[in-house]
DNA sequence: CGCGTTTGACCAGCGC
DNA sequence: GCGCTGGTCAAACGCG
């Protein structure tokens, strides 16, 4: 969903459902991390998120979490295209018929010409606090794997897009510091309409929030993100006593209170508020040209 | 029967 | 070159 697209990806704001309700019950933060690309080993890059991300582990905020000059094929999940440039991630793509999927090795499918890495999308991580494993997001996603990760007693989960046109990835895995936390990184944009998604009622959205915020990041154009340094970060601090919307960009406000969004949630402000931790900023970065300048209110940048 | 999960195996990239 | 690790495949299996 990081998708650099520049496009708003239909079903996101008035009917994207947020995260389902069970799977952030015991939601209490949310931090998000945009990857300009991805670190090698993902291991290691999961196991810095991780850390990372985690309110108590700020202080080594430093840490990239992606090489600053990797630079990333247009991100664009579907081979359908929409305009975007997705002529660099073509080959990338998963094949759409099964004869193709046989012909092809499972790295030759996602690897490009020789020397070079493996076509790599624009991806998203973030962390939440949750029981659930697999949060709801409103698509509908297949498990195709699951790993055991180094340094941590958790697997981590593999899930794909069940929608055939929709490359959409993502990753699920448990930190293995805060065994409560959760990292989900999402790789690709989904180009279709979220999958009929209701189940049970209720929505909480905080977890609401926590997308819009990716979704948020994704409306801005593929070279504006490539461009912007390593490594971007919001956190949501529940603990924070800003008012969670009058602290959300106006276009997050909107999705929150305005629409479908809103009026079917039930919003929970402990979690929503939108912090940007100065120390988390590169200092030379621009709010007025970066991501966290759509992203940050004014009010919010200085703290 | 269709869809999703589980799980062992395979392959590529990377570090030593 | 070798081993480790991440990422993916695909057959087997389970469930509604």
């Amino acid at each position: 969903m990081a998708g650099a697209a520049g496009e708003r990806p239909e079903g996101v704001g008035g009917d994207w459902p947020p995260f389902a309700g069970d799977a952030f019950a015991e939601y209490s933060s949310s931090v998000f991390a945009e990857l300009g690309g991805w670190p090698d080993g993902l291991g290691a890059g999961a196991g810095e998120l991780a850390s990372l991300d985690l309110p108590e582990a700020s202080a080594s905020a430093s840490v990239p979490l992606a090489r600053p000059d990797e630079t990333l094929p247009a991100a664009s999940s579907c081979s359908s295209g929409d305009g975007a440039p997705a002529a660099a991630t073509e080959n990338a793509d998963r094949p759409q018929s099964a004869a193709d999927a046989a012909s092809m090795k499972p790295a030759a499918a996602t690897a490009t010409k020789k020397g070079q890495k493996r076509a790599r999308q624009q991806r998203f991580a973030f962390v939440t606090k949750s029981e659930v494993d697999h949060l709801e997001d409103g698509y509908r996603w297949r498990k195709y794997g699951q790993k055991a990760v180094k340094n941590s007693p958790f697997p981590r989960s593999y899930y794909r897009c069940t929608n055939s046109k929709c490359t959409v990835k993502k990753r699920v895995e448990r930190s293995s510091e805060d065994p409560t936390v959760v990292i989900t990184t999402y790789e690709g944009q989904h180009c279709h309409h979220q999958t009929s998604f209701q189940r049970g009622g209720g929505m909480h959205f905080h977890g609401a929030a926590t997308v819009a915020l990716a979704e948020q990041m994704s409306f801005v154009p593929t070279q504006q993100l490539y461009n912007l340094p390593p490594l971007r970060r919001l956190q949501m601090n529940p603990a924070s006593s800003e008012s969670a919307v009058s602290s959300m960009p106006p276009s997050l406000q909107q999705l929150n209170g305005g629409d479908d969004l809103g009026r079917s949630t039930s919003y929970s402000p402990t979690a929503s508020a939108v912090q940007t931790p100065s120390s988390l900023v590169p200092p030379d970065v621009s709010f007025d040209m970066g991501l966290l300048g759509d992203i940050v209110p004014p009010g919010v940048r200085n703290g």
